[in-house]
DNA sequence: ATACTTGCTGACCAGTCAGTCAGTAAAGGG
DNA sequence: CCCTTTACTGACTGACTGGTCAGCAAGTAT
């Protein structure tokens, strides 16, 4: 009997506490969500969640972080390493990569985002530098390839990532305001994919 | 002198209040916004304000269908009352109204819902029948048209309006988030009709 | 066993803000 | 010029919540 009323547990709490703070934000936002909230989650008490962040916003930064820091290795790494031929990488891996967007954690981030930019612009920055630009750079660099190897014309899509990525962005945007009501996300971003591309060929 | 210090005026308050209401929320979002700096810019009193709307939450309704109800008045008419080609609508009056959405209260309107459609479900259903249902009820007619008299082909843009609108959101999104750094907001998005354009053609 | 360190708890505090209401004064009728 | 009506004011309150801190107890060294 008499087992201890907790453990101490030092390095698994932070981690532990930023997933159950990406829980509780991706529910109720962040304003919405109270820290006491995230501590209950947690398994821990409100004090202790205060030793770990100095403020609500602090864990929001880190919340944020964990979340994107994997995702955009995964995506750079994808990005660059594949021997596809543009045309057949981007019908492949990325159409894929994108169709799963929307029903993923970066949809949350991208909610988040959009709520607390105007309040955070140093979160801004970070998202800028460490997602937005790397990806939009890497994008360039794979219709640059398709270009190079005459497989794609010169457009002004070239200078136009962002293009590739709004019917994803229309999804996710879609998934939050509308839920329920049905969008085929898949289909909307095949589509788009197809047209880009036969818009694109050489 | 002794000038009064108030007029009463009775007909008029409720539309400043909300134009107030909708500025303040426009630079800090709802939530941040505090109802007494509503009713200092309105130059009036807090309580007036609760005189003339019961909550918080129902002004921030009053706002949304007071910036809402025109603009869609003016696009169902526009879409509707044409008698130019569908493409000649297309790249004319329609490109032209979705190129100033970014930049108009729209805009505002859009990353409100994003923030709040979790917690106002209602304002969801009632932005979905006034707002979304119909103007891509009007945008899948144009593209029906299109078809009948022979300019378009039948794709699966047909069931997809939504496509159409995907650059449209992207930028607004861009705007929000990433308000300084540029994006050419008009090139991306008559750079996606003509890529539509094409992908549909006869 | 005992003393010590420190991860952890939760009651508490202080600031904030939506919403109220008793009272004031502007309009308007008699 | 009162008297009534009601648009309007703004000090106040009650609830809520981010953040603190004095103390407790789990682990560790001796």
């Amino acid at each position: 009997m008499a087992r201890p009323r907790y453990q101490r547990r030092k390095e698994d709490r932070p981690q532990e506490i930023t997933a159950a703070a990406f829980a509780a934000f991706a529910e109720k936002g962040f304003t919405a969500t109270k820290v006491e909230e995230v501590a209950r989650r947690a398994g821990v008490s409100k004090g202790l969640l205060y030793l770990y962040f100095k403020t609500k916003e602090e864990l929001f930064k880190a919340v944020i972080r964990s979340v994107v820091t994997p995702r955009v290795d995964e995506l750079t790494r994808t990005l660059d390493s594949s021997e596809l031929s543009a045309e057949a990488f981007i019908r492949g891996p990325l159409l894929a990569f994108m169709q799963r967007l929307p029903g993923s954690p970066a949809s949350v981030v991208i909610r988040l985002m959009i709520s607390e930019a105007p309040k955070h612009p140093d979160l801004v920055d970070y998202y800028w530098e460490n997602v937005a630009s790397r990806g939009l750079a890497a994008l360039r660099r794979l219709l640059e390839r398709g270009v190079e190897n005459g497989e794609f014309r010169d457009s002004a899509v070239n200078q136009l990532p962002q293009l590739f990525l709004a019917p994803v962005m229309m999804s996710i945007v879609w998934g939050i305001v509308f839920a329920d009501r049905s969008l085929d996300t898949d289909k909307l971003i095949e589509t788009h994919v197809d047209m880009m591309l036969a818009y694109i060929r050489a």
